[in-house]
DNA sequence: AATGAATGAGCATTCATTCAT
DNA sequence: TATGAATGAATGCTCATTCAT
């Protein structure tokens, strides 16, 4: 085994651990498998990342980052009311167009941290993105609704198996919104 | 060796399965781990379920059973438009006020249908207790809407650890549900 | 359950044990496999076959018989000599014409014999087909060698997956046998 | 619990194996039993071999070699024809004279080969030995032909429970060599 | 700093056999 | 007579983590 001199190699092992969740779910996260993927020794991963709930953490902080920056650009263009329908359908279509496997694994976040304490703060940081955006283009009580409507929409294409449909998802966005005003 | 005559012994297991997944979650249940909690020989629990997943599917029917009996209860005092939305509002605080325990268990099990294909079916029966109901009070795209606003508001208070808001409820399915007389 | 009247359920069950060993070895014999095969409940064998080894010998009793039924009806037409390789030749052809699956059973018999006492009377019954039909054709040396060179034979075809060659079988057993005159 | 530096534990595991395979016979292989008798912690042997047919072959390769030294050692001495067939039967003589164990045991997992598909091309060394030092001495015909008898003859005396008897065997190698020149 | 080796705990599953009905 | 239920033992295998080098 030549010990290659290797800086990036902390990357690797994050990348290859979102890899491995993605395709077999964090139940199939195990230090043996990212060490496999990332094709490194087995003692790489125990090195860099003391345990598995560090390496969990790690990886699903990056597949926030993924999603929060996607955020960002795109809120640029939403305006109010009926516009912001159209743009968090949108982005809600480019969420789900890159396909299943990530879009589970950001769910699985969900879950997971529902049980282990330690992803909760990673958990919480994966709606801010939204909620910022939200913030000065509705009021807080709509803002809420939305993010829930939004999350149960994602949730039923995840578990139906079924296409997303972003004109219904905009007619939903857009009675919880319209209704907002005569509040 | 004292072999018992124990006529229920598969329910007893099926129970004790909805108490380790209860206190422990999903990850911390095993063959050996119910086993344990029904007082049970291991082979017993391979004999009645061949697979865990078999366990796994029996006991997320059952808890389902108990949601779906609680819609059903419920669903004859409810009308249609807003008189639906206070319904609906209320039943999920019912099920809310039955703890938190019981609420993130429900949860997880449903949510677990993301990565095994076995739970789908059975996740799916979790949604017609209230889609069956909604039939002949609302058109099928705003019952679907209803569905997942509710699935996303109890996404939101497991995860964030917070009060169920009847009201706040009440007020986002009524926006839902008025619009879809206009349409 | 509907308790059959099956009065040749004892032969169905020596029928699938045949059937679940030709498929997945002597190794992969167990009365739960047996009584899946045959669609009878699991008590029903260890009802009949009080143990996996009397079941086991009774089903390797019954494919020994096919092998000698089969000798018996071509030995028939065997001369001496050259004639004789003609013939011998041609059961092997017939043998392995019957597919890989039911040869590779009945050499595993070879092997499971090896260590299992219990099934080296049947083992010794395997041989005693073609022993008798070459006592009088050739003498007894030869038609050792005769029998030693047919199993080798076999072996080879078997472990190196290749095809049966009758035109090569006859060639060797023409060696033997021609020399046999000049002894 | 002690941690032994132990840097030749891999190759006393497979010697473990193989003392175990030879009193057990290969269905009595385990990662338990090699273990034990290797007086090694059991997860010692899945580290070393992942999986048991790992195990089995390394077994069988080292079996293996034994019998291909021995070949390579007295093919020096082998001329053609009939001093060829001295040879030949005088080192199988040498093999059967080691001990009935050692031969059982090498048989065994050469037979095991039939249906584990792992150990085939292992199996097809056993072979190559003495294919190598045959090819020169004869045409290639014949040589597959001295091989089938061989192996058939150490089966006979293996399952027969009989002595193995050179003159026989060197008289039955003959007559397949003799008949080659005449080809 | 890096890693191969090691290890005890745990897992799902299969099994032969026994026994109450 | 049949058979579903039961059970303890065993199996192959994976794993997180530790440690000597």
């Amino acid at each position: 085994m030549v010990r290659r001199y290797d800086p990036e190699r902390r990357q690797r092992i994050v990348d290859a651990a979102l890899r491995v969740a993605g395709e077999k779910g964090i139940a199939g996260l195990s230090h043996r498998s990212v060490a496999a993927e990332a094709d490194v020794p087995l003692g790489s991963t125990t090195y860099h990342f003391k345990t598995l709930d560090d390496l969990l953490v790690a990886a699903l902080r990056q597949a926030n980052e993924g999603f929060a920056s996607l955020v960002r650009e795109r809120a640029e263009g939403w305006g109010v009311g009926a516009d912001l329908a159209d743009g968090l359908a949108a982005l809600l279509g480019e969420w789900a167009a890159r396909g299943r496997e990530g879009a589970e694994l950001e769910y699985e976040l969900y879950l997971a941290a529902l049980r282990r304490p330690a992803l909760r703060p990673v958990a919480a940081e994966w709606c801010a993105g939204i909620g910022e955006e939200l913030r000065g283009r509705t009021d807080p009580v709509t803002a809420r609704g939305l993010v829930a409507l939004m999350d149960g929409i994602c949730l039923q294409v995840l578990l139906t198996g079924g296409e997303y449909d972003e004109a219904y998802t905009r007619d939903m966005l857009r009675r919880v919104l319209v209704n907002s005003a005569a509040d």
